[in-house]
DNA sequence: TTAAGTGCAAAATCTTTGCAAATGT
DNA sequence: ACATTTGCAAAGATTTTGCACTTAA
């Protein structure tokens, strides 16, 4: 399991350090995307806050880690499906803020019916935000 | 022009004053949402900084303006289109984002194909962010 | 008149930057 | 050994809070 955080992390150039590896297994740990604050809480002690944005920036740029933000404008991690470099365009992405729990589901596996757009306007990716209540908080 | 925002205002009992009334001014001469950055410089030297986040924040929760979060995580707001009171729910946005200019488009008149949620979810809203060049930087 | 709204100063957060010490390869 | 990465300190930016003054109704 770590032994794949610690490849994950080279075949991207990045050294391999304990602060990555915990936030990776932080991230991936979790069924949902994480906010920052959330992680911050978690490495606390152990991960600078400082060292956290770089990681989480250098992540991101790298297309390890998706940046997420939701309706607070707060900023969400989660890792990467399968092929997502940094290259990769035009894509989707499907979230569901809980409105309770405040966790943000990644819902890759929906796709999204297509959207026409006006004359002259072309798409590159597309992201759909859906708040509500989680199946954990619809009790 | 000047009288129906007077009337948006009372109508949500909150009183007419200058400020309040540039504010709607400036984001309905807009064919987008306007950052509140781009607000703010908008205003420069007739209201105050802290001034504009109350007015923006109180004009959000009585349904005067949507606000929207981009893709940088800053927020943007539009007017409301009709009916949008503080009690509405269960509402569609649909924005645009421009890569190039940085422009928030609102795409009311496109309604979203229906999307179907996994067991135990439930949905409030929807919003749905395409990244893209606009029209006029599409040149 | 008087309750709501505004501006200023200041606190509390959040994010970025610079640099010396520590760490991975 | 050497380039990266980290932590700390500090600068910048953003957002919130408190309070006295002003203004709309």
């Amino acid at each position: 399991m770590e032994k794949q955080f610690a490849g994950l992390l080279s075949q991207h150039e990045l050294k391999v350090t304990s602060a990555r590896l915990l936030v990776l297994q932080i991230i991936s740990a979790a069924n949902s995307a994480v906010s920052q604050p959330k992680i911050e809480t978690q490495v606390n002690g152990k991960v600078d806050r400082v060292t956290l944005y770089r990681i989480l920036s250098a992540f991101e740029q790298k297309g390890i880690l998706h940046k997420v933000i939701d309706l607070n404008g707060t900023a969400n991690y989660a890792l990467c499906s399968s092929k997502c470099t940094s290259h990769t365009h035009h894509d989707e992405h499907l979230h569901f803020n809980c409105t309770n729990c405040l966790k943000v589901y990644c819902m890759n596996d929906f796709s999204l019916p297509p959207v026409q757009l006006p004359n002259g306007f072309t798409a590159g990716s597309f992201n759909l935000s859906i708040t509500g209540l989680c199946k954990e908080c619809n009790g």
